[in-house]
DNA sequence: CATGAATGAGCATTCATTCAT
DNA sequence: AATGAATGAATGCTCATTCAT
């Protein structure tokens, strides 16, 4: 037997997420992930085929998690269950600056990385549809203006995520305060 | 004298933009950019002195065109010169994904991307000043909400820009539709 | 652990004195360099950041040789310790004509050379206080002309250095026929 | 007829001579000459067809200059001979300096450089002749010493030429210094 | 003739990946 | 398993030279 690992596979993901989110899909490197992690460059390559596979299953990794929560959200009242799922995705707002390289990978050399990235499209409908049902609900319901179409208004709502918490407020309050700017607008 | 030149500073500025915006600044590369142009890579030099003089022109250009169109905003009705500016804004809407990179840009190298740089510093001041002055005559005459902090609203406003625009409509409408939004909320 | 390097920094620097020697330094390439080495271009890269750390190093390693040397010359008479530099410096006659391209080094890219220029710099000022002290004995001594300003005499001295050893004698014997020109002339 | 040219080949030929200099064989390039005269870069070759054709040109003239003026001594008192002979090389003791780099020019280009490689080739001959001769006549006339092999004593009187004049003395003093010195030694 | 523009060859450097220990 | 070394492909940039005006 072997040395033992000196990190996990969890570990160099963490680490590549947060590299991502700093530097970008291009401005990640190999070089840059082993001065993130104790080891030598060439035992990242213990772990991962190569660089697109890493960046793969990083991002399958941050789907999973929005999933598997997004998936809890309890559908009854609709309009209980977008602000739930706003608090999820501002949870996870780095999701989609994340993910909105993953056209970037190149897919091509990697079989693992090809499943990961087709792992990811799914996830992105699945989201979707939860999306639309939801919306659709509360349509149904009349709670929603008329004047405006709807795939507008869940535009919107979708776009509320990336807004920047200028004043640091706890997650659960700040999704609340742009749940509510979104419901009523800020006019007086 | 000499021969004609086969494309102007201004279009290779344009593709610069459109590939910037493309593969980020990180995935802009010479070669890239000559690929998109007729001639060979080191043409380009007959043009500027180096990859950074070129984004900090690109993002001095786009930053010059934004200054110019808010500055033109009719500050009298503070609704209405919000409105007016989230026009501008969504117009260029590319231009905040744009600048987001500007910190990437080493101006170590070259004097000429430095003053750029700063210029576009500049440029943002000027910018958070007015939005911050029109908020606050918005706010003092009693426009808005009292019950979410002016930050939270301001960043609202502020992200509402990059909301895609999923229904292609005339740009003019789309941010009509979404002032609306933003003021009146979607609650029915 | 890892594979055995294919060659010494020590041989690397050999190699660069003697390319260095006979390119000069704007004729020193890294392309030059790895074509006298085994292995890749890149490969260099391991040893020394950039080419202006190899240059630095090259030239420092020289000065060393030559300041250890002319320290352990014995100074108590003032002729026979010229005659001991004389030899120390015709055995390292290299040293001049590669330290001349010194100021062509741009310092501004690397720590490192900075620091091996700047040992350089102090190492050429303690040759010459030595090269001074020595001269100001042996006139004190009433061992040299009164007619010949004392730093033209230096200069002469100093530019024997250079002078081609046309016979190819061995250099001890050779560097003992420059001194006895230099003191004694050549008429008869 | 066209227009009139904006400067004279020998005025190109001076300052590639400066510039040669200054910068060696390896650091002169066109962009810097052309920096130093009033036109563009490519009027150069309107002078001559490639850079190779430049520095020969440049090299040939220095060549052609001290031989016209060493063809004018008079040889008939060998030591008078030699001090002439020696103040013509100090006043053109660039002329070492410049021509040690003529082996690395690349004559398989031009026909024009390779004819002025070959001038300057003969020169170099016709110059070792003549002092050849001056010596042999001086050592046959008994003035010099028999202890030292005559090409050693011809070996440190041509390095003479490159000593630093240091105490910036007008050239026929400095070169009757340095004969002095050569003839009748340092030593009191 | 003069010249500004265009170009391709060449070099420095970086980085993903492979190898040998 | 871990790793330091080796490597080739890719990119930024410079420069001699050619072209078209």
């Amino acid at each position: 037997m072997g040395r033992k690992r000196s990190y996990t596979e969890a570990e160099l993901l963490d680490v590549t997420k947060k590299l991502l989110l700093e530097h970008g899909y291009d401005g990640f490197h190999l070089k840059l992930l082993s001065e993130h992690l104790v080891g030598a460059r060439s035992t990242i390559y213990q772990y991962f085929a190569n660089k697109e596979e890493i960046v793969a299953a990083c991002m399958k990794r941050v789907m999973r998690s929005i999933m598997s929560k997004s998936a809890e959200v309890d559908e009854t009242d609709s309009l209980a269950a977008l602000q739930q799922i706003l608090y999820v995705y501002v949870e996870e707002s780095d999701f989609h600056q994340l993910l909105g390289d993953a056209h970037k990978i190149n897919v091509a050399n990697s079989e693992a990385a090809a499943r990961d990235m087709s792992y990811i499209e799914q996830g992105h409908e699945e989201l979707k549809v939860q999306l639309g049902r939801i919306f659709a609900k509360a349509n149904g319901e009349g709670n929603l203006r008329q004047d405006v179409p709807l795939p507008a208004q869940i535009s919107v709502f979708f776009n509320l995520i990336n807004t920047p918490n200028v004043l640091r407020m706890p997650l659960d309050e700040w999704s609340k305060l742009l749940f509510s700017m979104w419901m009523k607008g800020v006019a007086k």
